[in-house]
DNA sequence: AAAAACACTTGATCAAGCTCAATACAAATT
DNA sequence: AATTTGTATTGAGCTTGATCAAGTGTTTTT
């Protein structure tokens, strides 16, 4: 998430109403009267830093999170030493509602990078939504949304080839960068490649082969974390598998 | 979902504080008065018959549906007639969680057998909840446990064998026939073949081939639907990746 | 009862992507 | 600046599970 046009978040938001990120976090949508009672419930600490933990597997849930700048991944670990990477979350989105169900952790969070959030303790705002309509129309809808989001990494896993998987991704991300303000086609990707990979159940020779032609075929230019993509429509066409010709995709 | 020891839903369901579901559904710890302002929202019609939609990708979001007898899949269609099966849903589960963010259905749900279900306007749920701290409470349960499963289904596409992910649907089955107080080791399979497979991203033929191997290594006996786990402890270390030894699982 | 449509099984072959291995490159440490 | 450590790339070969194909059994239709 590290990128050239940032306007430093840490020293503007101290306050919902004052933030950039409202209009994609939990107050979206909440009168200004509602959103100052959301804001004071919210806590800010300082930052994390890359490799830190926000929270972890089976830890008890105090606090929803926001990410207010930087980014994270979040990632169920297993015995082995290994994970299985269940999301990588940016700036203006909520982590730890897989928490909620036996207000215990079911998954870890690292940062990726410095990244700062907003801590919303969970039994406040359970409390302050139920005098709040509107802000527990709005839990309802990020829930949602949540599960929304779910779905369509099922689909990608279930179904579709390493090809699709890769641009899937970037374009993901390309769209993700934009509705906050940054370049769509010229970013940073803050996960290492071994990251990426076990997120699309790739290894990681494949997402970096993937990145070698894709740049081969004039897709994008990569140089480590640095993307810059350089053909968006045929990425598109890529991530609906290729529908004229369809080469090779997975069973249907 | 057929089973002998089954006890004809329809008949008994009426209300919910009759209705044998009730610790497994959504007025799981309401107060019987609570139950009771709850069930006044709850509609009741007729039921469903196998490949019936109880709603299509697109619909708008009317209602919330809990599966009283029968069985359902969701599935997310594809343009040219394919699917991502992305569930199967026994009696007391809650489907339609996906289209509380855009009030509009994300996936479509199909009944595989004859299928009863209750419908909870969701306007009205919502409007309840905001009264009702329980059950405001027991939705961000009940949101925030689909989530967590959904994590466990990345999981499982994006990291574990054939083998491993057949092991891993039928221990799930298992366990939830038990909660619902059927056997947990005979059962029927309301799915086809192809449903499996797709659910776990597998080709048809490896999952009928997976059965075929199972029962000649004495896990199982199949037939057709029906199916009986003769030795669930061996089934449970599949579904971990037969630890010991490890033989082939994916990249970790 | 026969025919058609559908679902499942089994076999043979193939390829996408994984694994192993070596090398290159970057960042951190001395 | 040199060493170490971690990360990324590239190559060669192998394995899992997909695809293709044929055959069997089941259910539905006529």
């Amino acid at each position: 998430m590290t990128n050239r046009n940032v306007v430093s978040f840490e020293n503007i938001k101290v306050a919902c109403k004052n933030c950039g990120l409202a209009t994609l976090c939990l107050p979206m949508g909440l009168s200004p009267e509602d959103m100052e009672r959301l804001d004071s419930i919210v806590k800010r600490g300082r930052p994390f830093h890359r490799g830190d933990h926000l929270f972890r597997e089976g830890d008890n849930l105090h606090s929803l999170r926001v990410i207010t700048s930087g980014s994270v991944k979040t990632f169920t670990p297993s015995e082995d030493g290994g994970e299985q990477v269940l999301s990588f979350h940016l700036p203006g989105e909520l982590i730890g509602l897989d928490a909620i169900q036996n207000e215990c952790h079911t998954c870890s969070a690292k940062a990726l990078e410095t990244t700062a959030v907003c801590e919303i303790p969970f039994h406040n705002l359970e409390e302050l939504s139920s005098s709040m309509p509107s802000l527990q129309h709005q839990m309802y809808r990020l829930l949602s949304r949540e599960i929304g989001q779910d779905s369509e990494m099922l689909t990608l896993l279930g179904k579709k080839s390493a090809e699709e998987r890769l641009a899937t991704f970037l374009l993901s991300f390309s769209e993700r960068f934009k509705k906050r303000g940054f370049s769509a086609t010229d970013f940073f990707l803050s996960m290492s490649r071994h990251e990426i990979g076990n997120y699309l159940g790739l290894a990681v020779e494949t997402v970096s082969r993937l990145f070698t032609r894709f740049q081969d075929e004039g897709l994008l230019h990569v140089e480590r974390k640095h993307v810059q993509l350089l053909d968006l429509p045929r990425l598109a066409t890529i991530v609906h598998g290729n529908e004229n010709g369809r080469p090779h995709q997975r069973h249907v």
